[in-house]
DNA sequence: CAGTATCCAGATCGATACTG
DNA sequence: CAGTATCGATCTGGATACTG
């Protein structure tokens, strides 16, 4: 138990300040974090580096129902993490962009993403003894 | 976007070195961070600093109730995130204890945590904005 | 094209009751 | 004490069909 317990003390005393509203807000908002489709669909604009439009989101994020896309692009843009702009022609086109919070948050979740991804095959491991015992 | 891109490319550079089996885990894992309970019982171990009695951490894990406590635990016993030790005792006593690889995730967690909370205002604003336009 | 509306199957979780 | 077993409410998410 000989861990840096500094960042943890921090994060703890940064909870503590919160209202009950703000710390609700803060779990749902770790709980996007992990959402199935949130982050895939934050690094596939990111990595565009532009405006895509709705259909060429749904092409890069593999495996997306129309449904779960909306919902998905809705509940970032109502964090401000994406921008949504309607264009009003014919045929309707709509362009989404990640905003400069949307790339601090992948910025923020990379190193952990990193560490979990490095620790896999520990986890394997421990997976495999615990299911063999 | 003059965010800085060094460790997100990292992280998408180390998760295409991963297989499909190492990807999905990888998925797993960060899910169990923004679990509901996963990481408030940890928490709960990790100030505790010493080994607890089930009916403890159900007292000090508020709300939860004994089946989500039992599969939570499970859970991150099955990673080794914490042990589980059974006392040949009547009444019955089981210990639960945080691992060192448990304190280093919540090490790398906690940065995460704590630029959440940090934000947590900037998200307010973002949704009351949302919600009113 | 970019949605919305509807239905439906599976997972999840709390409450409750029971047991070694 | 530390679970397991079961039931029911809730939530989620895909498939499909329809619309401005």
């Amino acid at each position: 138990m000989k861990s840096k317990k500094i960042d943890w003390d921090k994060a703890k005393q940064l909870c503590e300040g919160l209202t009950e509203e703000q710390d609700a807000l803060t779990r749902e908002l770790v709980s996007r974090i992990a959402d199935k489709w949130s982050l895939w669909t934050m690094a596939v604009l990111a990595e565009a580096g532009a405006a895509l439009r709705f259909s060429r989101v749904m092409e890069h994020v593999e495996g997306i129902s129309q449904k779960s896309l909306t919902k998905t692009l809705r509940g970032l843009e109502r964090d401000g993490l994406v921008t949504r702009k309607v264009f009003a022609e014919v045929p309707p086109r709509v362009e989404y962009e990640i905003t400069d919070f949307g790339m601090e948050l992948l910025d923020q979740v990379a190193p952990l993403w990193a560490w979990v991804a490095q620790s896999v095959n520990m986890f394997q491991h421990a997976r495999t003894k615990f299911d063999r015992g």
